[in-house]
DNA sequence: GGCCCTCTTTAGGGCCTT
């Protein structure tokens, strides 16, 4: 039996809150940005701001843990530094951890929701607005090619913060990682036995998902060129795996809203996330081009964006698309590569 | 590979993701 360990951190001590009217959202956070970037603090006085209004909020839904199976608590307790070291200096966390440990066999199952258009349901019924759980992702790979390349490295957060809000790891991908220097992840790193495969880390993914949004709700993953890089990436790994990806799972690629935000604000910006953080003046707070590093200064990049463009839940869900869409849109492109050749 | 922009649309260069 083999334990797989991941890295659930709690860094955003934020209770969960109303969260479906963005522009509502953001002041909070977001008004004085400009002055705060260039601090190492900006994210930390987010989650100190919100702190401030832990109570304030009655949770209206109860967060299902993350299903788990252990080998008991003594060995938990055996692995804890061996996995807080297992997060191979992903990002100097002063949070404290939880370990999650699954069996090779464990059987998780995941019904298949039937598909039905999410976000004519959403925009059409506003109450459904307050069941989306925005999560930021992002992935680092050995390369540009979805079907050449596999992933290295996943990190999720969930927007609101609280209890193991993000998730991240390192994923070994049974082969040479050619770009080390783009990332900093080695073969060596990936090849440690502790370091999960991606058919391991498939179920947990999902479960992760699972348990941050509400019951009956839904969730909004949002990366950066996440339609033309990050989703498709994940399908075809997931799809590698036997895995199908939820039906109320919805994707926002944050690159589009970066050209509009650029656009009508006369932002003087390059739409990378590179671009974007030098703009607004974001420390990074762990090497870029590291998955969780990425989440962050994305999240920060986002709160700005959907502040300044007064964007709701709403509006994001319309932009949205879903892992549907997307295979077919993969789908349509592999004819036509098939054609050119 | 997909999207956007323009010195465009019967095209092509540049940007974005690792």
């Amino acid at each position: 039996m083999r334990i797989i360990p991941m890295c659930f951190s709690s860094i955003l001590q934020v209770p969960r809150c109303r969260f479906h009217t963005l522009a509502n959202f953001w002041p909070e956070s977001f008004h004085s940005l400009p002055n705060k970037c260039g601090s190492n603090s900006t994210f930390r006085l987010h989650s100190a701001k919100l702190d401030g209004l832990e109570g304030g909020y009655s949770r209206r839904w109860i967060r299902r843990p993350v299903s788990t199976k252990t080998e008991g608590t003594n060995k938990i307790t055996q692995n804890k530094n061996k996995l807080t070291s297992a997060s191979h200096g992903v990002l100097e966390e002063t949070v404290s951890t939880s370990t999650l440990n699954i069996t090779k066999t464990e059987n998780i199952e995941y019904r298949n929701i039937p598909y039905f258009d999410i976000r004519r349901e959403i925009l059409e019924n506003n109450d459904l607005a307050k069941l989306v759980t925005v999560i930021v992702f992002d992935l680092e790979t050995t390369g540009f090619s979805r079907t050449e390349d596999r992933i290295v490295e996943i990190a999720l957060r969930d927007l609101h913060g609280g209890e193991n809000s993000t998730f991240q790891t390192l994923v070994n991908p049974g082969r040479s990682v050619p770009n080390t220097i783009v990332h900093g992840i080695s073969k060596c790193m990936v090849e440690n036995p502790n370091v999960p495969r991606m058919k391991e880390v498939a179920p947990i993914l999902l479960q992760y998902v699972k348990s941050r949004h509400k019951p009956g709700g839904y969730a909004l993953l949002v990366a950066h060129n996440g339609r033309a890089f990050d989703v498709p990436f994940l399908i075809t790994e997931l799809n590698r795996c036997g895995v199908e990806l939820p039906s109320n799972w919805l994707f926002l690629d944050s690159l589009p809203l970066a050209r509009k935000w650029i656009k009508t604000k006369g932002v003087k910006s390059r739409t990378s996330l590179q671009g974007l953080r030098e703009h607004l003046g974001i420390k990074l707070e762990g090497p870029a081009h590291r998955a969780m590093s990425d989440v962050r200064v994305l999240i920060i990049i986002f709160q700005k964006m959907t502040f300044d463009l007064k964007a709701t839940v709403a509006s994001l869900v319309a932009d949205s698309f879903t892992a549907s869409e997307k295979k077919n849109e993969m789908k349509e492109s592999d004819v036509k590569k098939k054609k050119k050749n």
